[in-house]
DNA sequence: CATGAATGAGAATTCATTCAT
DNA sequence: AATGAATGAATTCTCATTCAT
């Protein structure tokens, strides 16, 4: 069972997601919610305290997202490179609602509290980059060094992109239902190939 | 000399870019801008109607931007790739401020007659990128034939992720003063290395 | 025990008959009834519906004003057209506010809604006086067919202009602080003798 | 050739008629005018200047129209109050915009300038009705001696209820493109039956 | 714990008028 | 004498939040 909480906050992040912060009214998120305007101060404060809690219960939940993999010694940087980034692709795919807010939020840069949160995170996935691909590197299963903001824009850049221009590719390449799925599956690929070149990497057979 | 009326949509440009549409409020911008809020009923007939205006006047200026590289006889396809996407790069980094409201719109929808510009706009770069593949492929100048929304997910997608991570990377990096300038002269060469690689392209001697 | 919509209500019918629509701000009526501007909004959802819910409030509460005497068998057609007009002429003196925004309205024209009401309501008075006119002459009780048009035209007309002037009658021969309700008492007969007139009405003994 | 002043004043009554005082902006009236809005505080001073101005020009069009007719010898005082009553009619009908005006700032008594020259004039018809149905009774031309605030009141009732009504009944009773016109003519022989009825009055052979 | 009526600050816009030219 | 750009007061309405129950 569903808390009422639980309930307001996965409408708010519905209506957060389509219309922006600024562009949701407490009234609408109630409406949405079918709960009376007073309740959102009554559980979360106010309307930001809300929008920060989606915040922390969403990064909560990628929290200890890498560290296991980076831990993992069974297997090897490319592999590990490669599940950190898959992962994070379905992770986004799923999430598509709440990434639609954090992308907004890298924009506004208004929260100060959320603003440090993005900042770590995407320092988070610099470390992790830097890391592999350094370790790789030394183990020779990579053979070039590539900076590592390119391997970020580039990653995190295709992936949400392809997201978000998603229906226009889909109209403009006359795709079935399945379109979206297949995409996203496809585009796991993409990145895979763009990294073995970037990297240098060769597989073993 | 700048008329008032463009005073005004500079500033406010700058406080869309920052807040949003919904965070900017008439007050601040016309406090930005040091002119009485009317005004800007006054000139733009409403905070709606400027901010159409803005998209207005920064897409028209990049209507003709790549017809005329397309229809040029000295230059083959890839070269042409290669200055659309460098002319695409040089714009977005100088027209930060407007792309900032550009990229925010995309998650938006909400205007629709925006929503058509952007629409229309990425239909655009794929056919530019569709056309110019073709014929690449039929003169045997490239050598893989790449799926176009990679290609568009791929330019597009770091270009924008460099220009709003460009701060994290600064910090973790510890780039200078120069950093941003020379990370946006280097990520058009990332770009070109990844579509080489993608296309099968080798350059001639 | 009224209620604060109510109160709100009775205040704007108030101001609305002064100023009229247009000249009455939402900052007056909410100084009259004592209440924050907000509350109309709140209340109503905005100025307009508010002066649509008093139409509404007054209007139904005549719905069923004519209906139960047309249908009463013990009354001849001279004694229900009496009836009829007397009513409404009492209810007009009653609820001269009311009708003060009613004259107005009738001018204005210009919310659609009102307009149709009104429309319907002059169309209701035009059937009644057809109908009991013509059973009227089907039984001989009167002996001259006039034009409907003028008997609404004199009927109406002489009630509400005795409303809007009674002011500089009463100061033109200096009445008393009776004279208001005798007047519109001996108005009715005037009515009256002058419909005997028009339709050939003889009172048997 | 009409001035720039008078053109401005004819539109202006034009939208005063249809949308009151409150309702028509200058900017309005100076998009119909087709001039500057600053026209109309340059030529009247101000919107209600322009307002009171539009009242003195009609009213005093209209300022010797009974005089004349009182002092004419060679009528009786049934032909005096025809013709006066014809007059006001036909007026009314002619200068319907204006007349409109008139009939809603009856209901508003606000400028009272305008509320003094109403006031005036009606009683200016009392004294009129009152001086000539005396004359008339000494004279033995009329036999019945009713309340002059009823002539009035049924009088000028009449005539302005037909005014508004007149598309209602042309709607109800299927009117042509005449209606208008010969119900105008036919409402004044509608007064004067009533009228010969209630000062019992007999035409001679 | 939960409600919903009520609040007042702030939003965008329209308005009549003024002022420099 | 005539213009039109510019003004700031006033308007209606929405908003997040509070408070009594």
């Amino acid at each position: 069972m569903i808390s009422k909480e639980e309930h307001i906050l996965l409408h708010a992040e519905e209506l957060f997601a389509e219309k922006g912060f600024e562009g949701s009214s407490t009234r609408e998120i109630s409406k949405m919610a079918k709960v009376n305007v007073s309740m959102i101060s009554y559980y979360f404060g106010s309307k930001e305290k809300l929008f920060v809690k989606i915040f922390e219960l969403r990064m909560n939940e990628s929290l200890t997202f890498s560290k296991d993999i980076l831990a993992n010694e069974n297997l090897n940087e490319w592999e590990k490179l490669m599940i950190v980034i898959n992962r994070y692709a379905d992770r986004v795919k799923n999430l598509k609602t709440f990434y639609r807010i954090l992308q907004r939020e890298q924009l506004n840069n208004k929260n100060p509290y959320i603003a440090q949160f993005l900042h770590e995170s995407k320092k988070g996935f610099l470390s992790i980059y830097s890391e592999l691909i350094d370790k790789g590197l030394e183990k020779k299963i990579f053979t070039k060094k590539p900076r590592i903001e390119f391997i970020h824009s580039t990653v995190s850049g295709t992936i949400f992109t392809a997201l978000n221009t998603l229906p226009v590719y889909k109209e403009f390449f006359e795709g079935d239902e399945d379109y979206e799925d297949q995409y996203f599956e496809e585009i796991k690929i993409h990145i895979q190939n763009i990294l073995k070149h970037l990297l240098g990497y060769e597989e073993k057979l």
